[in-house]
RNA sequence: GGGCGAUUAGCUCAGUUGGUUAGAGCGCAUCCUUCACACGGAUGAGGUCGGUGGUUCGAGUCCACUAUCGCCCA
């Protein structure tokens, strides 16, 4: 082994090695309860960023821990189509090379975007495996294969016989870029400064009838644009408007019930700016007194509140925009003319016909395309709905009954807010990469929807739109294991364990997920909702490209290896939190790893495993360790490991991964390295070798195997290619061929044993610990050269016995000379020229003959004593407090006793210390 | 407008049902190239746990209010 934990040459010979062998497949061997995940599917054609490390992470680590604890363990990989994402790119191709998808048509432009997909998809996947992601590839899915897409065929069609899918025309979120509907989801809300303007409409005189007029002209027939269109007009309305070109769309005025100001022209008519078109002057409750001028303009086809406003008096809808965002024909003068464009120049007019009262700054939400960020129209068109109502009542009642749960609980409640107040889904889309929706038309208009294996009749044509993506992933965990059809992987492993996914996509995923498995097989889809925060920067900045914070995890596994990355993301946050990733924990985790490297290289130097013709597959410490005696350090760290592994497996079932880790790293570092291989040095001293080994060097041997070996197997759902590796050097028997499945991915994960825990031995070593640790310190205050070995004397009262024991580690790892170690019941008069120690009852006494400096020695002790004193006085308020004593439980308040005991013991120590000197 | 989260050492974060002296990593100081590891070891300094009030024998932890920052929904 080298001197240094090189991961490039380790990790992809292990992964290639794993897969190889079939460990990532669901093991058929035996009777075994499943535990299965559907991988969140990343974009099959995106590239791997720190959200895909994190959920690799997070399942991988269960599905790692399930396997190892026995279950049949199953993680279904795969990708995602994503629609608009994957479209788009290869749009901006064609434009690279001067062509348009219209222009190349439609299946010319699926066969160079399935193209595009052949030669960038299949990265991710690979950019998984570097991850460490042991799922099952011989089960990868794709949105859009065969299989996949006749599943949601067949989805389609079950809710479109069932009337939970329909189609019509409503006001959509429409994204003029993109050319498509989009989701309520996929409208991001801004608040933005903007003008709200205030334009007058001249009021139809009363006794012109209904006041129509020539188009275009104004009330006493001057055109538009004539700088006198509104010439002779004597009574006015004044609305506010944020959008001036939807006047264009415009079909009546709005007041407020019972506005005296406007009651008066209830009933009659203005005329419409530009157009001259006569529209009604109406009140509804909409109408918000005080907002504006208390007036407003009415457009139905262009916002959701006048929509409903006009669905209330029966207006017309009148569409002015073309899918474009242009103007149409409906807009007069203004039709061709993009939105914005259309805004300033009816600004323009209005200013020039005086019919602009003011203009006034504004702050309002405006709607966001999630993925182009232009700003989302509402526009009337025809689309595909689902109706969810029924589907989230089943969704909602899964988690209302706990038949799912969602980690961390405080997403139930957002997950019930959504789901009670959520609204039809539309699901069709205006591109062409997709699900085509499995509707034809007949000539005469017919509708006629087939199901997946039937032909559509003879003439028909078929929808041109296509899916929403989210649809086919709201099948995704049944739809990969083959529903509709009832598959031996469908009976096996659906319903799933745990869907492990970002909060942020609560909604647009794990909700219908939800609703879809409801209602389609009659299931939820998965027991466990498992939700991770999302990865920011070290300041806690979202990272983006332009911000230039971007850390990319293939670098960070170039540098640092998978397993720095995976650690860090394992163990820097908390369920449901977001992370501030720094850097700098990564290289802590990159140590870390040499830390384990470098503790197996001793291990296995001291002749344990390969030298033990060990056979350690299902090791545990009762069958390994050398039933003999132990000393007090074996019986600690075997104390200590067993309680790790206790509290590790509570800690996974809590899914506290990051807290398990942690007090993984916690042992192997700060116990196992730190101590115990200091003491097997000890332990192991003496030049016996095979047979002669004593009882003592065997033990020590076995501890060491045992504890490494066992601490490898719980570290290695979180940092599987440095424990594999150092297992594989650590079990293989030299001379002998080991077994195919000699992985350390398919051994066992310790359970712990509970007989094994000692509060005595913990305890009793813990205060040798805090001796020698005090006795280092005090070499270090006084510049004891390191070479330097003290003479100690130690007052322990009933405890010297113990200690005596361990005689040998407190000369070692406190550096004090052994000869002149001695450890007494009590001592009658004290050494003059010394240190002095007091840790509760014990005394200790270096003598440190010309480094002694009394006035500093007192110093030290009064400081010591302070702090003694200002223990023994809490503790006796503590005590003297009726209500604790009364009212605590007992082993606390017997706690508190004897820490007072000691306390006062060590305050009498110092005192007596300073009296002497 | 409704809801959620965060606020703990210089920085990034832990702290599981309330119970000894609140922990880690990085950074900092002093020392150590002792035969597993300088990607290391030893010792140490550093925190009135955002604020106020409450519940309790006891609050970083529970409750109320409040400040600041962030997020979600409308």
């Amino acid at each position: 082994m080298d001197k240094a934990y090189e991961h490039q040459p380790v990790e992809q010979n292990l992964y290639t090695w794993w897969e190889r062998s079939g460990f990532f497949a669901p093991r058929a061997d035996a009777p075994r309860p499943p535990f299965v995940i559907s991988i969140p599917p990343p974009n099959v054609t995106g590239e791997l960023h720190l959200g895909h490390a994190m959920f690799v992470t997070i399942e991988d680590l269960m599905i790692r821990w399930r396997r190892m604890q026995g279950f049949q363990t199953l993680w279904v990989p795969g990708t995602d189509h994503a629609g608009i994402a994957t479209q788009s790119q290869v749009e901006k191709l064609l434009r690279s090379e001067g062509t348009t998808r219209e222009a190349v048509g439609r299946e010319e432009f699926l066969r160079r975007t399935w193209e595009w997909k052949e030669k960038y998809g299949g990265e991710i996947q690979n950019q998984l495996r570097r991850l460490g992601a042991s799922c099952d590839w011989e089960r990868e899915r794709f949105t859009l294969d065969a299989g996949l897409s006749r599943s949601v065929h067949t989805a389609f069609k079950r809710l479109y016989d069932d009337g939970l899918i329909y189609k019509g025309t409503y006001l959509v979120n429409w994204s003029p870029t993109l050319g498509t509907a989009v989701s309520d989801l996929e409208v991001e809300y801004e608040t933005r400064n903007v003008s709200i303007w205030y334009v007058r409409y001249p009021v139809v005189p009363q006794e012109s009838g209904d006041g129509s007029q020539e188009p275009g002209a104004g009330p006493f027939g001057h055109a538009w644009g004539s700088g006198r269109w509104a010439e002779g007009v004597t009574e006015w309305i004044t609305v506010a408007t944020t959008r001036p070109e939807t006047i264009l769309g415009d079909t009546a005025i709005a007041t407020a019930h019972g506005d005296e100001r406007f009651a008066h022209l209830l009933g009659r008519q203005a005329i419409l700016p530009a157009l001259g078109r006569a529209i009604p002057i109406i009140a509804d409750e909409y109408v918000d007194k005080e907002f504006g001028s208390g007036a407003v303009k009415i457009t139905p086809a262009h916002d959701k509140n006048d929509y409903e406003v006009g669905k209330r008096h029966g207006l017309a809808q009148i569409n002015i925009l073309n899918r474009d965002a242009t103007v149409n024909a409906e807009g007069g003068p203004y039709a061709g003319m993009d939105r914005f464009a259309a805004r300033k120049a009816m600004l323009a007019d209005l200013e020039k016909e005086g019919l602009l009262v003011r203009t006034e700054p504004h702050t309002m939400s405006v709607g966001i395309s999630q993925r182009g960020g232009e700003v989302i129209e509402p526009l009337l068109s025809e689309q595909w709905f689902v109706k969810v109502r029924p589907l989230a009542d089943m969704a909602l009642a899964a988690v209302r009954e706990g038949r799912t749960k969602i980690i961390p609980e405080r997403f139930e409640r957002v997950y019930y807010n959504w789901m009670e107040n959520i609204e039809d889904w539309c699901i069709s889309r205006q591109l062409w990469w997709g699900h085509r929706i499995p509707v034809w038309y007949m000539p005469d208009g017919t509708m006629v929807v087939p199901g997946p294996d039937e032909a559509p009749p003879e003439g028909a044509t078929q929808d041109p739109d296509v899916l929403d993506t989210w649809f086919s992933s709201g099948i995704w965990p049944f739809s990969t294991l083959g529903w509709p059809d009832e598959t031996p992987d469908l009976k096996a492993f659906y319903p799933t364990s745990v869907m492990e996914t970002g909060y942020d996509i609560i909604f647009f995923w794990v909700a219908r997920m939800m609703m879809m498995g409801c209602y389609l097989t009659g299931t939820e889809p998965f027991h466990t909702i498992y939700l991770h925060g999302l990865v920011r920067d070290e300041h806690g900045r979202k990272m983006s490209k332009s911000y230039g914070n971007v850390l990319n995890p293939l670098e960070i596994m170039d540098a640092q290896g998978t397993d720095a990355l995976r650690f860090t993301l394992a163990t820097s946050g908390t369920p449901g939190q977001d992370m501030n990733l720094n850097p700098q924990r990564i290289e802590s985790a990159r140590n870390f790893a040499n830390k384990i490297w470098n503790i197996t290289r001793f291990v296995i130097s001291k002749g344990v495993g390969q030298a033990q013709g060990a056979a350690p597959t299902n090791s545990t410490y009762g069958q390994r360790l050398v039933p003999a005696p132990t000393t007090l350090a074996d019986r600690w760290i075997i104390s200590r490991y067993n309680r790790l592994c206790l509290d590790v497996n509570r800690l996974l079932e809590g899914y506290n991964f990051g807290e398990a880790g942690r007090q993984l790293q916690d042992f192997l570092w700060g116990e196992f390295a730190d101590w115990y291989v200091e003491i097997a040095k000890v332990q192991l001293e003496g030049d016996a070798v095979g047979a002669d080994l004593s009882v003592r060097q065997q033990t020590t041997r076995a501890v060491l195997y045992t504890v490494l070996e066992g601490a490898l197997r719980l570290l290695h759902p979180y940092i599987p290619y440095v424990t594999e590796e150092v297992w594989q050097y650590l079990t293989r028997v030299e001379g002998r061929e080991p077994a195919p499945d000699h992985s350390l991915m398919l051994a066992s994960y310790p359970t712990g044993d509970e007989a094994l825990v000692s509060d005595q031995a913990e305890a009793n070593w813990g205060l040798v610990q805090e001796l020698i640790v005090a006795i280092r310190n005090i070499r270090s205050e006084y510049k004891v050269e390191p070479a330097r070995w003290v003479a100690a004397t130690i007052v322990a009262g009933e405890r010297a016995g113990m200690l005596r024991e361990q005689a040998a580690l407190i000369a070692r790892l406190g550096r004090v000379d052994a000869e002149k170690l001695t450890i007494v019941e009590s001592l009658e008069s004290k050494p003059g020229q010394s240190a002095a120690i007091v840790i509760g009852t014990l005394e200790a006494y270096l003598p440190l003959a010309g480094l002694i400096d009394l006035a500093a020695e007192r110093a030290r002790l009064a400081k010591e004593l302070e702090q003694a004193e200002a223990d023994v006085a809490r503790r006796e308020a503590k005590l003297a407090n009726e209500g604790f004593v009364a009212k605590a439980p007992a082993n606390v308040v017997q706690r508190e006793r004897d820490s007072l005991e000691q306390a006062r013991a060590a305050l009498a120590a110092l005192r007596g210390r300073l009296a002497e000197l």
